[in-house]
Order: C-alpha cells, then sequence, then structure tokens
RNA sequence: GGUGGAGUGGCCGAGAGGCGAGGCAACGGACUGCAAAUCCGUGUACACGGGUUCAAAUCCCGUCUCCACCUCCA
C-alpha cells in the first residue's frame, strides 16, 4: 500500500466528484484555500473550531509539501440572527458581530491555528457581490422579487447543473418547507439580496441598483473568494452541513456569473454531543473556551486531529481525558529525549519525516494514521533511549517533531507557550522541585524510604512528576490539570 | 419523499478482499528499595442474516439501528 511512489502525490476527497483525487493546484507551485468563516454570533464550540483545525493541518501539509499557501476564510458579519440577536441584547449588530469576531480569534489562538492569510468581512464587500448580482441578472439567472419586497432572488431552473454539488435534482428537493413564497418563481430559489426591512436598523443596509438591502449568505463567499483568490481557485473547504444549500448556491452563482470557481471541494464531518450534532444539543461544555479550560489546549487540538476529517467525532470529556494521556506518552519522549541530546532541533522542520507518515498524509490526510507512525517513532526511540544511543535518539527526536509540527503540536512551538510566563517562574520552580529532590536523593541514600516518598508523595500532589532514571531523578507536571485527587490512584 | 454518511475488542479510533493500525484502560514479565516512566508479552473486534471467493470487517443481496442535509447551521 505505501510504496514510495504512493508517498510522493497528493490525493484528496473531492465531494464534487464523490472521489479521492490527485491534487494538482492551477498554479504550480501554489495553493489558494476558501473556506467558510464562521457567522459571528454567538462563541464558537468544538464542532465550529475543528474546521479551523482541520484546513489549520491541510495547510501546514501543503506548505511542508513546497506550495505557497494562501488562506481565505470569511467572517459573516451581518445576517438575520446578529440581527435578532443584538437587538436582544440591545447593542449596535456590529458591536455584537465584532465581540464574537475576537471570541473566534482566541479560538484559533488557543488551538494553535494560524490565522488565515486574508479574512474578509462580508460588509467591506458590498461593491464586489452587487457586481455579481448584476452579472447574474444581466445573464437571465437572477431576478428582483415581484412583490416589493426589494429582494433579489436566484432563479435555480435556469442554471441546469443546480444540485450538482449535492447530488440532488430540484424536483426531489423538499420545497413544502418554504410556506411564504415572498414573490420567489420557484419556492426552491434563494436570495441573493434581502431588501431592507423598516423594522432593521438602517446600518445594517447598503445602497444597490435595486433598492437599500444586506446581502444574503451565499453571496458574500463568491464575491470575497472572487476578489482574493481569483475567479477560479483550488479549494473550497467547510463543514459538510454546508454542502447544500450554501456550497450549491455558492458554486451556481458563480458559475451563472462566468466564474470557474473552486476545483476542489473539501467537507470536514461535525463533533457530535451525545450522538448529535452538536449545534442541536447546544451545550455551553462544549465552548472552546470551556473545553480549553477543562483540558490542556493541545490535547484539545490532538483529539481533534487524530481522527480522519470525515469522520464525525463524538465528545465527551472521557475522550479527552484519553487524548491528555496518549499524548503525554509522545511528551514523555520528547523532553527524555531533549534531555539527552539537547534542543538540537528547536524549531527546524528539516529533518526528512518517515515514508509512512508522508504516504498517509497523502493519502486524504490521513491523520490517524500518522498518528499511529508517531507512535511508532515514539517507541524506537524510547528503546535508543534506554539504550543510551544518543544518535538514534537524536534521529527519532527531530522526526517526531517534524511530525508533529506538520499537525501543529509541536510542543515546542510559541503556539503553546504559556501566556505570560518569561522563563523566571519555571527557573524558580525547577530551583525549588530540585531543592526537593536533593532532600529525597539524600533521604534514599540513608535508606529512609519513609521520608523519600513523603516527599514524593508531596510533590504528587502538587501534580509534579518524579521519575528515577540512571541519570538521576527527573521531574514533570503531570497530564491532568486538576493535580490533586486522581481518583484511580490505588493505595 | 430525495441525497449523503455511520454501526469495529472494556473505551477512543484507523483500515476497506489475504500477514490483528495506533492510543487509552486491564493483566503478566523486565527494570526499581517501592513507585513512576520505559521495554517485552497477553485480545480469535468488525450490527444482524444470507451469498460470491481458495480467502470477506472489507465485495453483493436483504434486515435492523443511528446520524446529517433538503434555503441561510462548521
Amino acid at each position: 500500500m505505501t510504496s514510495p511512489d504512493d508517498a510522493g502525490t497528493l490525493r484528496l476527497y473531492d465531494t464534487a466528484t464523490h472521489a479521492v483525487r490527485e491534487f494538482v493546484p492551477l498554479v504550480q507551485g501554489e495553493v489558494s484555500i476558501y473556506h467558510c468563516g464562521l457567522t459571528v454570533q454567538s462563541a464558537p464550540h468544538l464542532g465550529h473550531i475543528r474546521k479551523e483545525v482541520v484546513f489549520d493541518v491541510l495547510r501546514r501539509w501543503l506548505a511542508h509539501l513546497g506550495y505557497r499557501v494562501t488562506v481565505v476564510a470569511n467572517v459573516t458579519d451581518i445576517d438575520d440572527k446578529i440581527l435578532t440577536k443584538s437587538a436582544e441584547a440591545g447593542v449596535p449588530w456590529f458591536v455584537h458581530a465584532y465581540r464574537y469576531e475576537r471570541e473566534l480569534h482566541e479560538a484559533y489562538a488557543a488551538l494553535g491555528c494560524e490565522p488565515p492569510s486574508y479574512e474578509p468581512r462580508a460588509t467591506g464587500h458590498i461593491p464586489e457581490m452587487v457586481e455579481i448580482v448584476e452579472a447574474l441578472i444581466e445573464r437571465g439567472h437572477a431576478y428582483a422579487a415581484e412583490d416589493d419586497s426589494g429582494d433579489v432572488y436566484f432563479d435555480v431552473r435556469s442554471w441546469a447543473d443546480y444540485g450538482s454539488l449535492s447530488g440532488q435534482s430540484i424536483d426531489d428537493m423538499e420545497a413544502a418547507a418554504d410556506a411564504d413564497p415572498r414573490g420567489k418563481r420557484d419556492p426552491r430559489d434563494f436570495a441573493l439580496w434581502k431588501g431592507h426591512k423598516p423594522d432593521e436598523p438602517v446600518t445594517a443596509s447598503w445602497p444597490a441598483p435595486w433598492g437599500r438591502g444586506r446581502p444574503g449568505w451565499h453571496l458574500e463567499c463568491s464575491a470575497m473568494a472572487g476578489k482574493y483568490l481569483g475567479d477560479e481557485f483550488d479549494i473550497h473547504g467547510g463543514g459538510i452541513d454546508l454542502r447544500f444549500p450554501h456550497h450549491e448556491n455558492e458554486l451556481a452563482q458563480s458559475r451563472a456569473a462566468g466564474r470557474p470557481f473552486a476545483r476542489y471541494w473539501m467537507h470536514n464531518a461535525w463533533v457530535a454531543a451525545a450522538g448529535e450534532k452538536m449545534s442541536k444539543s447546544l451545550g455551553n461544555g462544549a465552548l472552546v473556551s470551556a473545553v480549553t479550560k477543562a483540558h490542556p489546549p493541545r490535547a484539545v487540538r490532538f483529539y481533534l486531529v487524530q481522527p480522519h476529517y470525515r469522520s464525525t467525532v463524538d465528545f465527551s470529556d472521557v475522550s479527552l481525558v484519553e487524548a491528555t494521556a496518549a499524548l503525554q506518552r509522545i511528551d514523555t519522549f520528547v523532553s527524555r529525549a531533549a534531555e539527552m541530546v539537547g534542543e538540537q532541533a528547536t524549531g527546524v522542520i528539516e529533518p526528512a519525516l518517515p515514508a509512512a507518515f508522508t504516504a498517509a498524509m497523502n493519502d486524504d490526510l490521513g491523520t490517524s494514521t500518522a498518528v499511529a507512525v508517531i507512535y511508532s517513532s515514539v517507541r524506537e526511540g524510547n528503546v535508543a533511549l534506554d539504550a543510551g544511543d544518543s544518535a538514534a535518539v537524536g534521529a527519532r527526536l527531530a522526526e517526531v517533531r517534524a511530525m508533529l509540527a506538520v499537525l501543529g503540536l509541536d510542543p515546542g512551538a510559541p503556539a503553546w507557550r504559556a501566556a505570560g510566563n518569561d522563563g523566571r517562574l519555571t527557573a524558580v520552580v525547577d530551583g525549588l522541585v530540585g531543592e526537593l529532590l536533593r532532600q529525597r536523593q539524600e533521604a534514599r541514600g540513608r535508606r529512609d524510604f519513609a521520608a523519600a516518598d513523603g516527599i514524593r508523595d508531596a510533590l504528587t500532589s502538587l501534580g509534579v512528576q518524579i521519575a528515577d532514571t540512571p541519570r538521576g531523578p527527573r521531574w514533570s507536571l503531570a497530564a491532568s490539570t486538576q493535580p490533586a485527587a486522581t481518583p484511580d490512584r490505588g493505595a
């Protein structure tokens, strides 16, 4: 399966063709990616941030392969929910939107996601959207509503390919849902432009040839992708639930306006809670802010990265605890190895990756298999460590860190440095623990094991783990963020 | 009604015709004063019923259960 030849080319699952296709960029050496950002109407939960993590890994892998990658993720800062919720809260809609945009950025940072190359806001691109609507009207694919709402709709019947992305035919779609046709020719026609309503703030409307209003949701992505990536670009991504209608509509309106649009469509599965889509069983416990408080953020990322991106992952605290323990195994090796060979590999992602890792990543981002390769290197590294073979340890360490870096999990990366720790605190703690360990060694020397174990227990209860190695005792912070009582600790 | 996906050992989670991914947990052994960490070892797992095949978790048929989408949800 994993011959060296296979490792050479990247293959991605394309939702539009329902097949894994070899990835060939439009422009050699460059990759352009657009993925739908968030509607900033509430705090991001784990499901929202999974998409960011998935595309962050894709971007890192493409960069590793030598591509220059441009990533655009929009911010939808105007929509029905934002207007409703801001009205309820009694604040201007843009205040509401900006507040959650900041929370989104905090979530990116907390999980080590690099910010997009461009992160355009919908409200900053009204002229580009108007331009598309004009082109669609001119070409006979859009029309102003026949009532006096000021809405403009896309005419799905005028576009033969409508439904191709999601594999549906217009006639099989459940049309009854829309009880109020609102001047549509066909109930499935979707809004490109929504006419200003008297009860909405004037600030939430913009002038257009067919009257004041605001853009429909789908329109903004076509406009911003076109502006920053051109009429045709490589990869369009988003959550699987956006495939229809959002992406179907984006595709239809872009192509109908004469733009070739995306060449590959990638959709990540969602994070489920108790078997159900997270947005439905919305619990505050799944907010990124809450989860990263309860569990180490790097472990949260590990938990999101390890399953394949097209598999649904089930959210539970138990899974996060397991992910924390699993990551600890890797980290223990990294720190033990670094102690032996020094911090030689800091920040350098040069060492060759194991062929199995490359093959796994090239096979539609097989992160799960890729993680298994990391564990295999860790085991080899541990064996070398026990054997005192520092050359082998150094090689495995470099390799492991390089693989972790691809997944955005390198423990030495700036993203994971504790905020506000300038190093002095670490030095003080190291000194204090070192002094206690010295006392413990003395006690052990005179075979006073009660005293020695007393010191060890005291440190353990503070979340400091002690390990006696042939080179003397070493300490590390326990994986758990609640250091005190680990219930399953035997007497 | 239409479209797409899923059911894997105590748990999480890959794979997609043939040598039991990987992790967590558990048990045995080595190491240790005891631990911890680490290493070695231990599991006849693929929803159910048929079928194809020398060989099926993987292909085919049927059944059951679950989830998502079908006009604004990552």
